[in-house]
DNA sequence: CATATATGTCAATAAGGCTGACTTATTTTT
DNA sequence: AAAAATAAGTCAGCCTTATTGACATATATG
């Protein structure tokens, strides 16, 4: 971008690789391992944060499109997702337009527990944020675009919606 | 670092936030997805593929320093570990200094093993890297690091060793 | 000698993935 | 109207990776 090529050779060596891929590995344990405790005491796991987590972010979402963004099997979720809806995080209808769909919403109770645990990443974030400075967070976000699969990377350098 | 605090203030709102909750979570899926395949075929996990990395890294690396580092327990490691070492990946020597302790090196397979897995994910972080530009790869850098925490955080910011 | 450390192991439990097969309801296509 | 495709749900069984607790062994250190 603002660096011609060759500035990039160093930042390609097995060493430099190697620290990528540790830091990823490094930050993404940190970064589960608080909201994975508050999980746990309320008897969820990570599975359920994920679905709760876009359910939010994409309310009225459907069945269908939570698979596509979390990569599992219909089975996968069906035993995370009826876990909460029972237990009243999650609200279930039927779509108006297309009565096979069902359309997932976060109950009051969901938000709650949605606030919490992103509260809890967000202050993280926040604090990473501050001490590492703006320029450094335009960095960190193209890098973390770059990385991601060509489908799913339109979520990010797009003007478009973030999810879904 | 380089912008006055109050341009951090826009990239702090729950929306910004939000955005680099769901760029760490597709990155990381991405990022596993792929050798998450290939050890699937040796009929090893992503567990394996940690300590094979590690090990990589820390030649003679001990298992207590192993456990600190994957931050699991012993009994986690143990059967993972001791897998690796009965198929031939890993090769486990009484330490000279301290006969208690087994020191844990790859072996000419478990090599191959390493590098075809570092390979492959490193090949997504040149890539990116090369996308995103020097200047990105510092930023991104930086936020990670913070984003880590403090405990290990050394690893990255400090002129020591990247890892144990 | 006593205690602490490093490692290994047995047993039981749980979360969270997977595959395959099958059902039901509804929409779309022919 | 019939057929095919889509959306969702379910049953049964399997695997990996993690957990806790208890205990054994070898070695080092006080």
């Amino acid at each position: 971008m603002t660096s011609p090529f060759s500035d990039l050779d160093p930042y390609l060596s097995d060493e430099e690789v190697r620290q990528a891929l540790e830091l990823l590995f490094f930050a993404y344990r940190d970064f589960t391992g608080e909201p994975d405790a508050l999980l746990a005491s309320d008897g969820f796991g990570r599975a359920h944060h994920r679905v709760i987590y876009f359910v939010k972010r994409n309310p009225m979402i459907t069945v269908n499109r939570l698979l596509g963004i979390l990569q599992i099997t219909k089975q996968s979720l069906s035993r995370v997702l009826s876990q909460l809806v029972s237990e009243g995080y999650i609200n279930q209808e039927t779509d108006g337009g297309d009565r096979r769909r069902r359309t997932l919403t976060l109950t009051a109770k969901g938000e709650a527990l949605e606030g919490k645990l992103t509260g809890c990443q967000g202050a993280r974030i926040r604090r990473a944020y501050r001490a590492a400075g703006a320029d450094a967070v335009r960095g960190f976000k193209t890098v973390l675009a770059q990385i991601i699969n060509e489908d799913d990377r339109g979520r990010f350098t797009g003007g478009g919606p973030h999810t879904v």
